[in-house]
DNA sequence: TTAGTGTTTCGTCTAATTACGAAACAAATG
DNA sequence: CATTTGTTTCGTAATTAGACGAAACACTAA
């Protein structure tokens, strides 16, 4: 019986700078935000999106439920609605943690 | 039988983006692009990755042939080694379109 | 209460990703 | 020629992702 050691190899930024990669590695998710970015100030309900993209609303559903979990946006229940927007917080994190990604000597 | 219209939906930067967010959706492959940023001077062999990784090397090289693929490294045969590095062209045209991503008003 | 609307969740299927060890390779050396 | 060395490719298995339609949900309105 021994112990296992856990070592840890990816620092914290390269985890954190994967999984938001990895959620904008879909051009759905990518057009998704690109879409509540160019309109911070109107509604986005899912639907506005589903009428431009030719998938199922239960997979266009899918999308936003993961980009959700990462942290990207938020959804506001708007009965029957949901307006979607920008998490500003997860947003300029994953912003700047690829900004310093890319950006070095 | 009917003509299937071939629409367009996502622009090539959005699917561009999409590709290279999903390359870089993987913490081994973040840390690759880290450390060959890191040690543009220096020879970055497979080996010298592989002993900082708990996985086994057929599957570092696997992660190398991806990033290869993606356009975002380049590798140079240095018998029997074999040198990494960044491929500029790539790396500049990530940061590039990830920047504007991020960066708009 | 019943019907309607916009959306999500569920169940399912297929395809892609991630991982490993064994085997193959390509060049240098004994 | 046979070994050795660093690396990749192959074959395979397990997990995750992406897609769909049907069903469920939540709230409004009739």
């Amino acid at each position: 019986m021994e112990i296992k050691e856990k070592v840890k190899v990816y620092t914290d930024n390269q985890e954190k700078i994967a999984r938001y990669s990895k959620v904008l590695g879909h051009p759905v998710r990518v057009f998704i935000m690109d879409f509540l970015v160019k309109n911070t100030d109107k509604c986005c309900y899912s639907g506005d999106m589903a009428e431009e993209l030719p998938i199922a609303r239960s997979t266009l559903s899918q999308h936003l439920k993961e980009l959700k979990e990462a942290g990207l946006i938020q959804g506001e229940i708007n009965p029957p609605y949901i307006k979607y927007c920008i998490n500003k917080t997860g947003w300029s994190e994953a912003k700047e943690l690829l900004g310093t990604f890319f950006n070095r000597k």
